[in-house]
DNA sequence: AGTCGATTGTAGCAATTGCTACACTTGTAG
DNA sequence: CTACAAGTGTAGCAATTGCTACAATCGACT
């Protein structure tokens, strides 16, 4: 029974864990504090409103994701487009990455719908994807910054195909891609 | 205030109007209902439930967005791939269409999580656009079953670029594609 | 010891949710 | 005309929502 002062560092942890299974965008306070062992009553104290909470909550899964994929993202360059495009899509359908998928289209959604907060989050997100593979596009590529977008494009369009259950249309274009 | 009789073919179309403006996985009977100029009393009566009201409504808005994208596609091919993905894209954001990408991102967030009746939607929209894609390839496409895969990843992956505001990375995807 | 602020529990409120019970009015078939 | 089913309005219920009022406890400091 370890009576441990709660702090929002505290509390995000499991939040995150309960967001990441039950979504983020219609969570409600009262389950969100059951899961973190504490009340709403204290996540209104800390986080003054349920916006606070969800944008706390944004901010710590954005970190979570991008130390996620650090780990799993291999530091040398593939030696063609294509090949960069496959490894991606295989590292962010991992185990450890794949609940992220489910809350990232939670986010376009509300982004979508205008929601100031989610699209300021997935904004961030497409520019640390991008950054990412501007950084390790394959050495040689004619043109490194219009080949990132492009392959960023179909990683997007790729996930969300798999996400409405036709990945078997992402995988044909994979194969098009390019030959 | 004529009383005609309220069958669900009525009350659909405003219905619909609602769900394009204010998003169909949250809507709630009692405002719907009010749109339509009726009670949630009577959408239970002619629908069943609530599920009963967003399978029809998502059936009816498949419809509407099938005729509207109709209405609008060229029936000549273009002359290349890249082409064929402009003018796409270009149609979609039309003001006619344009509304029925927040619901689209909706329902793709709906299927991530695991909803079957979004999904099945989901599906079917991408099989339709598929068909549409397969029959209108440029003429003597090499690869017109992949061609129109790949173009279809290069759709959805750009729109939801868009939708998070970062239409500039698909706009460079896009010069970037094919050259 | 006692004071004071940070933290927390208990109740509760007003609004909204999907849905139902019950009564009423229709329109239509006999 | 009358019976019967389809259709509709009014109330309401139990649950959930975000949030607040009030009071208690706790810890550190004087």
């Amino acid at each position: 029974m370890a009576k441990t002062r709660m702090t929002p560092e505290t509390l995000l942890p499991p939040m995150a864990a309960h967001v990441l299974e039950h979504g983020i965008a219609g969570v409600s306070l009262r389950p969100l504090a059951k899961a973190a062992g504490t009340s709403d009553r204290m996540l209104i104290y800390h986080f003054g409103n349920r916006q606070g909470v969800i944008d706390a909550l944004l901010d710590y899964l954005a970190g979570l994701y991008e130390a996620g994929l650090e780990a799993a993202l291999p530091s040398e360059p593939a030696p063609d487009r294509k090949e960069t495009l496959r490894r991606i899509l295989e590292i962010t359908a991992t185990p450890q990455l794949a609940p992220f998928m489910r809350l990232w289209w939670e986010v376009v959604a509300a982004s979508a719908a205008g929601d100031v907060t989610f699209r300021k989050s997935a904004y961030s997100t497409m520019g640390l994807l991008l950054g990412w593979l501007e950084a390790h596009m394959p050495q040689g590529d004619p043109d490194p910054a219009g080949g990132a977008r492009l392959l960023l494009t179909l990683i997007e369009g790729s996930q969300m195909l798999d996400a409405v259950g036709r990945a078997d249309i992402a995988e044909a274009a994979l194969v098009a891609f390019e030959g």
